[in-house]
DNA sequence: CAGTGGTCTAGACCACTAG
DNA sequence: TAGTGGTCTAGACCACTGA
């Protein structure tokens, strides 16, 4: 087979995916990519399954095993697909009891990074706010859940606030997500998108800066009003590039810092 | 060629490199990989310079092509190699005009991410105190070159601080750096650490935290004392793992934003 | 045009997992 | 032992660059 033809299996699957200006020529190993990510999309196979062996994979579409690797190994490495040498490949999950955090990188200055404690401080249903609602991709006045929470050191005896969290989530992905269920959950926030709403996070983009405490925030900190804090605004990405949550933190960092690795 | 045989060229190449516990069972592209990475710490190909083809180290080592072919793709994917197809595959460098920033994540709120004007504060050779020795991998006591410096917008009219940097140099690395031939220099920092000095920068570690300035900080940024500011620790590595700078970087986030990409 | 990296194939064998 | 992913090979052809 050419490099150059297009799949006979799905009519039009290429052009479907294609939104760049000039692809102009796509390798085989990416349209096997393309259609593997519509899958993912689609909900074919879910968090934690196994995909299809290479070997029938590379039946089903009519290429090399070779190829198909090729395309899984992309996807493997943007965390999309988690491969297991003997056992197969797998749908990168953050449901499991090993992922502790997903996109926080707090780290305290001294010691290991131990769990934090959650405080559920609001959960309710709204109109998005119109800043919101652009960053989000929602139309003007939709549904949207905002949250506020902590997140405390896990000393027994005087827990101390470290992260004041505000998040605010499409209504129409999280239809039944209240203030009892959320207060009901225990575990990390992520984990609770994709077991209960099947919102699976990719990526994220922040915005970091330094902020003065107001007068609420130090409150709930337990801060001195104009004390130094993290802001962290996050927004969330799913399958396709599609925004999922954006979310504002308040990282109070006296004893704890942000680490990040560059390259 | 079974994979478990080592290669014949330059003998014991595996042992001279391996470091973790248990590699146990090497396979030949990471060997050649890691007799490439020698080569770039060696010098044998510098920066900006194209390394050999891949049918000539395919016939040097006595491997397939495609063995150093995936050898050279890791190299490609942590940034120490680039490859350009119909011309070759060369020595990563960032002495060349294209690259503005290394490792400064900092970004305007509104518009496109505009040059920086630099201003130099200080630079000086003293022994490096212990903790910053600590960091930098040098005995007690050692020499090292402190420098300080202002990063400020481009406005020609009343230019305006943004970034209040504090560096501290291994001495022996940078033998000549004075404070004349910083003021001297037009562009990035890492840029004439590879030029002048030969240190490549690969990667780096950050800790990020909001402080309120204090009171010199805060008169050289031009704001009061007491703004929260932030505080960007960065240790940067050269081959090997090899600590070459540490910088504590203020940044004033009134109108600008450290981005970040997580995934 | 020759030389480079990029894609694709077919087949062999190795390492790991689980029944 | 069968089935999975992981490595390695040899060879063909494509896409891009520059002389």
């Amino acid at each position: 087979m050419s490099a150059a033809s297009t799949l006979p299996d799905p009519p039009a699957a290429e052009a479907a995916v294609a939104a760049e200006p000039a692809p102009a020529f796509s390798p085989l190993y990416r349209q096997i990519k393309a259609l593997l990510v519509r899958g993912l999309q689609a909900g074919d196979w879910l968090p934690g399954q196994a995909i299809p062996s290479e070997i029938e994979l590379a039946a089903r579409y009519r290429v090399s095993q070779g190829t198909v690797r090729k395309a899984i190994d992309e996807m493997a490495m943007e965390n999309l697909l988690v491969r297991r040498q003997g056992k197969g490949t797998f749908v990168a999950s953050h449901a499991e009891q090993a992922t502790q955090y997903r996109f926080l990188r707090l780290m305290p200055d001294e010691g290991e990074a131990a769990a934090l404690q959650r405080r559920l401080l609001d959960c309710r249903r709204m109109r998005a706010p119109s800043q919101v609602a652009r960053l989000l991709d929602l139309k003007a006045g939709e549904a949207a859940v905002q949250v506020r929470r902590l997140l405390l050191t896990p000393d027994p005896v005087s827990p101390r606030p470290v992260v004041l969290d505000d998040l605010w989530l499409p209504g129409t992905l999280f239809k039944g997500l209240t203030a009892e269920r959320l207060a009901a959950w225990r575990g990390p926030l992520y984990r609770l998108f994709e077991a209960e709403f099947s919102v699976q996070t990719i990526r994220a983009e922040e915005k970091i800066r330094a902020v003065a405490a107001g007068p609420e925030e130090a409150a709930l900190l337990e801060l001195p009003p104009g004390a130094p804090l993290l802001s962290v605004e996050r927004l969330t990405f799913t399958y396709g590039d599609r925004p999922v949550e954006l979310r504002r933190g308040l990282y109070h960092t006296a004893a704890h810092h942000y680490r990040n690795e560059l390259s």
